[in-house]
DNA sequence: ATTATTGTATTAGGTGCTTAATACAATAAT
DNA sequence: ATTATTGTATTAAGCACCTAATACAATAAT
């Protein structure tokens, strides 16, 4: 999964929203070491400045620590992240639906479109 | 439905985004006129030049016309209107299925919580 | 005719984000 | 011991966005 930069926010929230996912999905698995800062920065194409301001943010959020001279690392509490994943999922549902509601559909006709686009197997979604 | 601007993005493309939403729910319906770039400015509590940028770029996209100094008006191509909101209903429903599948949910697990929050009658999002 | 309101344009200043170029301290690797 | 790598900090510059304060031309309202 390469690194998607757009221009229309601050690069360093999506770094964190990306490197977020990356825990949750377990991509990035609990306890395991991430590439320094100017690694990740060169892979995903920023200043290691502005990566660096990513992972301090999430290591003020919990999520990451360091080991001053060794690395950064994924937290080892599985409980946090599952809870961080199950908070984002919650999050992306009440988004949606209010996305839904405000633009005139009711309940039946949201799911009635999204059930008709996961059964025609449309899930490459781009 | 009181104007929900946030600072971390573009303020004028927040409001270009709450503009279509009420041309597409129909608060403001076609050939309607628009308040005044100076009254739109104060109700969302925004410089007019911002409230001006965001209505010239939605005029570009041809959802509103100016007639020089008698104000702004929704365009009165409806079906342009129905197209706008479809597209943005189709954008809403992939982006959302595309969040849940990076979050490790497959396709049984989305409808399943989708509907439990539906059915639960959870339609006061916020 | 006069006044008020419309969209529009311009200039200046402030702020936050990003990059670039360094530099430093601590420690892992050799 | 020496070297390389780690996170971290600093300074300067550029850029986009936003606000503020005006000003102007066209025309609706009076």
């Amino acid at each position: 999964m390469p690194w998607d930069i757009q221009t229309d926010r601050p690069i360093y929230i999506q770094l964190m929203e990306q490197i977020q996912l990356k825990i949750c999905s377990g991509i990035y698995p609990p306890g395991s070491r991430l590439p320094s800062v100017r690694d990740l920065a060169q892979e995903a194409s920023v200043n290691p400045n502005t990566m660096q301001r990513a992972l301090a943010e999430l290591e003020a959020a919990g999520l990451l620590y360091t080991n001053r001279t060794s690395g950064r690392f994924v937290t080892e509490d599985t409980e946090m992240i599952v809870h961080v994943k199950n908070k984002l999922a919650e999050k992306h549902v009440k988004d949606f639906l209010k996305k839904m509601t405000e633009l005139g559909f009711n309940s039946d006709e949201v799911m009635s479109i999204i059930s008709d686009i996961v059964e025609t197997e449309e899930m490459k979604y781009e």
